[in-house]
DNA sequence: GCAGGTGGTTACCACCTGGATACCGGCTAC
DNA sequence: GTAGCCGGTATCCAGGTGGTAACCACCTGC
């Protein structure tokens, strides 16, 4: 998950700063603690991921809710889940185009 | 056209730079000239509207071709219209949650 | 030949994003 | 009671983005 070559570190189009969208993404399929969302995204700081997880919740695209032992789960409102779509279009371009924005990089060097 | 309050601004969706949205939206009808995408992308300073246009066309989403007295006409390539079908995706995501996002934004305050 | 528009370029700079590293208070398990 | 995990903070810093202001070569019209 998340490769190094990811596309969306190519296409351009971004959701959010730099880890919204990969964080909307872990959060598809269910709730997910703090540590557990550092996992998938290899190399984030605590600091940023905080920072991003915060910016998410004020924007109303997540929830935080502590729980028992400092627990903490981060789950996908309504209105977050509902940016999956546009997120989706979005890789969707990108997947359909992927070659066309190779070569164009490629022949522009 | 670009309002001051106009929803790019809020909503966490961006194609490419600050500009490139906007610029993409400009030549969506047709080709523009260097000076005629200055007047909607009010306050666009040369410089970056320089570097703007220079990605776009390195990634290409647009085509470059002078013309007689240095007159230049930027438009749209295939893939660059083709880029049109996600931003609208994007576009009536933040219209169908404009309200949202607003409640969102000033509840957190 | 010179004024003005066109499509830039150059130099400089402020701000913001994101990252590195270290640390910390609360809770639990042993 | 202390070791260790959890969910963060605190501090500092590098790089990139976007902006300001000034300048410029080229062409056209008068």
């Amino acid at each position: 998950m998340f490769d190094e070559v990811c596309p969306s570190g190519l296409t351009p189009i971004r959701f959010g700063d730099k880890w919204a969208g990969m964080i909307i993404r872990c959060l598809e399929s269910g709730p997910r603690r703090f540590s557990e969302l550092r996992i998938p995204l290899r190399g984030i700081t605590p600091k940023v991921l905080t920072s991003s997880l915060r910016t998410l919740t004020r924007d109303g695209l997540i929830t935080r809710t502590p729980g028992p032992a400092q627990r903490v789960e981060y789950a996908l409102t309504p209105l977050g889940r509902s940016m999956l779509e546009p997120m989706n279009a979005a890789c969707a371009w990108a997947q359909d185009h992927w070659e066309e924005l190779l070569d164009a990089r490629e022949s522009s060097t």
